[in-house]
DNA sequence: AAGGTGACCGGCC
DNA sequence: TGGCCGGCCACCT
């Protein structure tokens, strides 16, 4: 079932949208690093559910998060198997095994709102 | 209305 | 980063 967020009503995903846009070309981030951002340090799982709702808006590039090892854990929920991977190669990040190379380098560290 | 689920994280072994 | 567990909270049935 997909599920279609209201973008008017949900402040929550608009906060992680926020924060997901302003992640740089070629650069990566976490969701627990997203979480801590929008002040629910706790709450990395439910920036995974914005980045589903995330996958409606062309603005937030939801192939640059990962978890907090680098692993492309929400490779599945993209249209091909591996099309998550084939962006961030594209911008220039390696990725072997479903794993961003060097990710502390690739790190992206949002600032709080 | 209550319980299950999840694109996670930190702590522990 | 292997494995397990508890916590977190919006969303779905």
């Amino acid at each position: 079932m997909v599920k279609i967020p209201n973008p008017a009503n949900d402040n929550f995903f608009e906060k992680v949208y926020a924060i997901a846009r302003q992640i740089p070309y070629g650069k990566v981030t976490s969701y627990g690093a997203i979480a801590k951002a929008i002040g629910s340090a706790q709450s990395a799982r439910m920036v995974g559910w914005a980045m589903n709702g995330a996958h409606n808006r062309e603005d937030v590039p939801a192939h640059r998060v990962v978890n907090r090892f680098g692993l492309l854990t929400g490779k599945h929920h993209f249209d091909g198997t591996n099309l998550m991977q084939q962006l961030l190669e594209n911008e220039g990040i390696e990725v072997t095994d479903n794993q961003v190379v060097d990710f502390e380098k690739h790190f992206w560290m949002p600032e709080v709102q």
